[in-house]
DNA sequence: CTCCAGGGATGAT
DNA sequence: ATCATCCATGGA
C-alpha cells in the first residue's frame, strides 16, 4: 500500500527525537503505531507501509495533513531559524498516542537520546505486547494500566533510575481516570499545560512536549539544554544569561504559531551539526 | 577518569 | 520569582 507524502522526509523525522523505537529493516523502517506493528518505507513522494489497513493511521502518525510548506514560510526570517529550517526539510511533528508520548517524555529528563531509547525498548519487550508482521516483531508500549500495576523496583530494574516514581505515580493517576488525558483535548494551551504540570514528573518542558508531539498544540516550545543553548548563543547574544521566564516569553513572541516546529528545527539543526567534544585540553 | 544528557522537585534566598 | 542541590544512569 502507497500513501502521499509529500514534503516530507521519514528518516529525518525519525531520528529527530520525538519517538524513540523505529529500528531500520531493509530500505525503510519498523515500528508499532498505537497498537499495531508497523512498516514503512519512503519511495520519493509516497511512502511504502505495510500491512495495508494501517495507512490511515500511519498518514495521520506523519501528520502528511500538515501544511509543511505554508509552515516554513510562517517561520521567521532570521539567520538561525532559515539555517536549521534549511537543514531540516520534510522534517514534521508528528501525531503520538497520548499516554506512550507523556510516559517516555517523563523517562527522558537528563537523559541521551540513545538511552531514551534503551528504556523505550526494555519497558516495550518486557511489558508491551509482542506483535508480529510478517517474520518480525515488535513491541507495543505498555499502557497505563499495566504500568500502574507494577512496583518502582521493578520499574528500576529498567535502568530508569530516579525517574521510576515519577513514571508510576503518573501511571496510576491516569490508569485509575483520575487525569484523563483523552479529555484534556478540549482545554486551551494553558490550562492543558497547567493540569499536565500537575502530574508527577511533568515540569514545563516535558509538558510542552507532550503538548507538542500529542495534543497538536504547534504553538508549545519546549526548551532543553539544546534549546536554551541556541536561543542564548543566537537570539540574546552578549554577556548575562537570560532568565527562563525572558527565554519563554521571546520565543512565544518571536517564533508565533508554529513555534513547536521552529523549536524542533532549531533542536534538531543544533544536535545534528554541534561537534562531538573534541579531545581534552584543546582550548 | 570527567563531562553531560530533550529536567523536576524541593528548599533557601 | 530566581537559584542551588539532589536525583540515577550510561554514552562519549
Amino acid at each position: 500500500m502507497q500513501i502521499s507524502a509529500p514534503d516530507f522526509d521519514l528518516a529525518l523525522t525519525l531520528d529527530s527525537g520525538q519517538t524513540f523505537h523505529w529500528d531500520p529493516l531493509g530500505k525503510g523502517f519498523l515500528g508499532a503505531i498505537g497498537e499495531r506493528a508497523v512498516y514503512v518505507e519512503q519511495r520519493g513522494r509516497k511512502l511504502l507501509v505495510r500491512p495495508d489497513g494501517v495507512a490511515r493511521d500511519c498518514a495521520r502518525y506523519f501528520s502528511l495533513d500538515h501544511p509543511l510548506p505554508a509552515i516554513c514560510a510562517s517561520l521567521p526570517a532570521d539567520p538561525a531559524m532559515q539555517a536549521a529550517a534549511q537543514f531540516c526539510r520534510g522534517l514534521r511533528i508528528m501525531r503520538q498516542p497520548r499516554w506512550e508520548c507523556l510516559a517516555t517524555f517523563i523517562t527522558s529528563s537528563m537523559k541521551q537520546v540513545a538511552h531514551i531509547r534503551q528504556i523505550s525498548l526494555t519497558l516495550r519487550q518486557r511489558f508491551g505486547k509482542r506483535r508480529s508482521l510478517g517474520k518480525n516483531t515488535v513491541f507495543t508500549y505498555p499502557s497505563a494500566e499495566r504500568i500502574a500495576g507494577l512496583n518502582e523496583t521493578i520499574l528500576r530494574s529498567c535502568a530508569l533510575g530516579y525517574r521510576a516514581k515519577n513514571l508510576l505515580a503518573t501511571a496510576r493517576l491516569v490508569a485509575s481516570d483520575e487525569v484523563k488525558l483523552e479529555a484534556l483535548d478540549e482545554l486551551p494551551d494553558e490550562e492543558l499545560r497547567a493540569k499536565l504540570c500537575t502530574l508527577p514528573g511533568v515540569g514545563t518542558k516535558v509538558a510542552n512536549c507532550v503538548m507538542l508531539f500529542a495534543y497538536e498544540r504547534l504553538r508549545a516550545f519546549p526548551i532543553d539544554v539544546w534549546v536554551e543553548r541556541v536561543l542564548r548563543e543566537k537570539y540574546f547574544p552578549g554577556r548575562g544569561k537570560p532568565t527562563a521566564t525572558q527565554l519563554r516569553e521571546f520565543a512565544a513572541h518571536h517564533f508565533g504559531e508554529h513555534g513547536g516546529y521552529a523549536q524542533q528545527y532549531l533542536f534538531h539543526h543544533a544536535r545534528k551539526t554541534t561537534p562531538r567534544r573534541l579531545s581534552r585540553g584543546v582550548r
